[in-house]
DNA sequence: CCACGTCTGCTGGTTACGTCA
DNA sequence: TCTGACGTAACCAGCAGACGT
């Protein structure tokens, strides 16, 4: 719509209530909190604003965000979906990206209702250069791309806010399958000792034996402690080393992850 | 310097729409 | 045509830091 179309153009503004579903527009609701029957069981204010003898028909109920700068969530008050399509609308019919049109889309009575945004080729692959650059941005860079894509500074804001929240999200988890196959690791060398130790303790346990029902005479003498390993030391016939031989995982990373 | 209120941007969680198998 | 799963735009609540008073 150009300046001079604006302008030579009368504007209509039109006020007043409705309890019927199909005056004012198909108010979809916004949030879950708002059920759809109970939204059009209720007597809802309206406003119509539109151009004289024409299609460009917006109506609002509830209130209206006209003002770029609000869009803030926190200041934001709370629209109708209605009037969410309504900006949308405004703005769509601004933008001269053919594709956008599919963002918005109206029903059969010509009433938008909202619909949601998909972006075009373009606009995605520009957005992850960005991102790829800078994970977050500066207002003049939210301005500057919000321009360059033709979206509002809100969307592109929304965007970078879901791709950090995606990228942290695919980070935890790798994290999560790395730790995984780290417990895996661990749980089979944990297993593969327990068995080690098993057996050594049989051995010993055999070994002891043989020596203790061994006679005394047919012992041979321990040329280095000069002591037998039979009746002459029955309780130490040999001894594990005194410090175990464990292996170490954090010095031999590649043996667990 | 400290307390307080406001503004702004972020995160985490959720909702709902569009797409596809 | 219907349906469920999935991706994602949009939203909300809460929090934290910067800033002015």
């Amino acid at each position: 719509m150009g300046l001079d179309d604006a302008c030579n153009t009368r504007l209509v503004l039109g006020l007043g209530f409705s309890s019927s579903p199909e005056t004012p527009p198909k108010a979809k609701y916004q949030t879950s909190k708002m059920s759809p029957p109970a939204m059009a069981a209720s007597f809802e204010p309206f406003l119509t604003l539109g151009l004289s003898g024409e299609g460009y028909r917006v109506t609002v109920t509830k209130m209206v965000d006209v003002n770029e700068g609000g869009n803030h969530p926190h200041r934001e008050e709370p629209l109708t979906s209605a009037a969410t399509a309504t900006t949308g609308e405004l703005y769509r019919q601004a933008s001269p990206d053919p594709s956008a049109v599919t963002s918005f889309s109206s029903d059969d009575d010509g009433v938008y209702a909202r619909k949601k945004l998909r972006l075009t080729k373009e606009q995605s692959t520009l957005l992850e250069e960005s991102f790829k650059q800078h994970s977050t941005l500066n207002p003049n860079q939210k301005q500057a791309l919000a321009r360059q894509l033709n979206l509002k500074p809100r969307q592109v804001e929304v965007w970078f806010q879901n791709r950090r929240a995606r990228t942290k999200f695919k980070q935890t988890e790798v994290d999560c399958e790395f730790l995984k196959r780290c417990c895996e690791t661990l749980t089979n060398e944990n297993r593969r000792l327990q068995k080690e130790l098993q057996e050594l303790k049989a051995l010993k346990t055999a070994a002891q034996h043989f020596y203790a029902n061994m006679p005394a005479a047919t012992l041979a003498m321990c040329p280095s402690c000069e002591r037998t390993g039979g009746a002459g030391s029955p309780k130490k016939p040999f001894s594990m080393p005194s410090k175990p031989h464990f292996y170490n995982h954090v010095t031999n990373p590649s043996a667990a992850c």
